[in-house]
DNA sequence: TTGAAAGCGCTAACAA
DNA sequence: TTGTTAGCGCTTTCAA
């Protein structure tokens, strides 16, 4: 069923339509309030910026004249002259947000943003260094005060680029090796061996792995965390069973029943994030196998609703928000002192036993 | 289990560390490029912009200045400068992110945004005023080209006075009432009837509506689309089976929780989000009811991972990604032309039935 | 085709 | 305590 209200005719003209044509946005300017106030742009900035070298009765006028005509510092304008000073504007670059776990990231550093006045411009890369080196450039040109970002093989060199103009970054959940800069990522080879060791644990030992691109730093250490717990109970990883995907819901789905078709398939499947976990989930489901029963699965990345799903799917936590946050926090110590030492921090995955294994 | 790796410790100083302080950012202006190229800045701004009143040979050199110098135009300084063009940057407010719907428009816009060179400050506001009204601050004093957000019942006179000022906005996902500005809705109204009569085909007549706030005009329009349904049909609103929520997971959880503890509970329910659905899931599960053999269940609002639910949600999809690129292309056309007549669209939602009724 | 100079809105050094 | 002024990096007349 399908329902189709959508009217490109409805469309109406309005006296608005006209005003848009004639009024430039309208901003009151310092000069303005400085006119209005009979006082000087000096004292009037003065005011603005809570100098304690103002009466406190020109304070007082000087404010009126600001709230009758509405004003509102520029930002533009602040960013252009003051130099030294903070712009309360960051940037953070992200693959793509409508992945939770990246949704969570952002959240996380917004709102250590918002508590501290700042403004965040958000973008999507995709993982695509065209987009990346675009975002980065518009970082640069619009002198925001630091940028957050999970580099990647392909856009490590741009991102060093731009440490080096002396941009405070922070590279968050991915990390480039040998470079002293800040970095929050997640223990990704604690987190994957721990899935790992459960599986074995379990009695499992013909276990795949839908393992993410090698381009980035934590699907290479996710591989990583399988391998030691393969070696570390002394088992052999048939290489057949291990497959690389590009975190997609779709190589997750199509990777998982491949698997599946192999002559002698596997009895679990670690997913090495949430999108290939669930494009996992539907090709066991298409193939009416049971879980765990059948195949057991687990998956990097906790979602909202994993609970919720069939069967409630067993996980790999990674703490994002937290991430977010910590990062964010980072970034502002940083441009609070820069003279803070390099931190690098991984944070904790947190095993999550549900019904899938 | 809880693996901690955390580590206060693992914090390193280093030569970078000590760059920082000295090195603020460097960052080559026209004034550079001028002197390196040996032309004057107001020729450099001329190749900067493609002006095609330069001699060949002058651009080559002043471009080959450029490169070597890394140089990129400051947006901040163009911004500033100059009044009637684009600044290439726009402004979002959504609730929040971490909602796949916000995400989905998000993305939406950030794709059209991009293919137009546009970047984007993205901001949450909770639906709470004192953030909506700093994002929409900041928004001017940023001097973005114009605002995308979902306006409810409190910030609507703050969005009113921000279109006062001539800031081109674009309301998507809610409207507000009587105002000439260009919207991009979903059709609410016949989506919740869809749902709802859906239910009443299937025989249900003790259906239950887990509503979202009045404040909201999507939430109103929905409860209007579930009304219009038992209307249709001859069929009494039982009051004590509408329960006004406010669109989180745990308000859906603990209103579904009441319905189902009544002494006579509904045979369905309909839950007007996506957040309130999953809550439902979530309270039907505890119960160990079967869906939808115990209780139906149909969500407004589409999830990339429905189908993986336990059962498979049947719901209303939004057309989300496309309001959002209708959204930014409507802001992109009004930018380009203001003399545009104001246009206030509404998409079509789709009955998608899986197997919760 | 090129350059000189004014000015966008603001901060900050210096003077009064 | 307040005002004057230079200048941030750029665009845009106006002259040359």
């Amino acid at each position: 069923m399908r329902i189709t209200t959508r009217d490109p005719n409805n469309v109406k003209t309005s006296l608005t339509a006209a005003k848009y044509s004639h009024s430039l946005t309208f901003m009151p300017s310092l000069n303005d309030v400085a006119e209005l106030s009979g006082y000087s742009i000096a004292t009037v900035s003065r005011v603005i910026n809570g100098s304690d070298k103002v009466t406190a009765s020109t304070r007082e006028s000087v404010e009126k004249a600001m709230k009758s005509l509405g004003y509102l510092p520029s930002r533009v304008a602040r960013r252009l002259r003051q130099k030294g000073g903070l712009r309360h504007l960051l940037g953070v670059i992200l693959p793509n947000i409508q992945n939770p776990f990246n949704a969570e990231i952002a959240r996380g550093i917004e709102d250590i943003a918002y508590a501290n006045r700042f403004a965040v411009i958000l973008c999507n890369s995709d993982d695509k260094y065209e987009k990346e080196k675009f975002y980065l450039d518009v970082m640069r040109a619009e002198s925001v005060d630091g940028v957050i970002l999970p580099p990647n093989q392909e856009s490590a060199a741009a991102v060093l680029e731009v440490i080096e103009t002396g941009m405070p970054v922070v590279l968050v959940d991915r990390a480039i090796r040998g470079v002293q800069v800040d970095t929050v990522e997640v223990d990704n080879v604690i987190g994957a061996k721990a899935a790992t060791d459960h599986l074995i644990q379990l009695g499992h030992t013909r276990i795949a792995m839908i393992a993410g691109p090698d381009s980035i730093s934590n699907s290479r250490q996710r591989k990583r965390g399988f391998e030691k717990a393969f070696k570390n109970a002394n088992l052999p990883i048939d290489p057949e069973l291990v497959r690389t995907g590009d975190y997609t819901q779709d190589t997750g789905r199509k990777l998982a029943a491949d698997l599946l078709d192999l002559p002698s398939r596997p009895t679990a499947i670690f997913a090495s994030n949430n999108f290939m976990a669930l494009g996992a989930l539907a090709a066991i489901h298409k193939r009416n196998l049971r879980i765990p029963e059948d195949v057991a699965l687990i998956g990097f990345d906790d979602l909202p609703w994993a609970e919720t799903l069939d069967p409630p799917l067993s996980v790999i936590r990674q703490p994002a928000y937290e991430v977010g946050q910590t990062a964010a926090q980072l970034l502002l110590d940083r441009l609070s002192n820069p003279e803070l030492p390099i931190s690098k921090l991984r944070l904790s995955p947190e095993l999550i036993l549900r019904k899938s294994c």
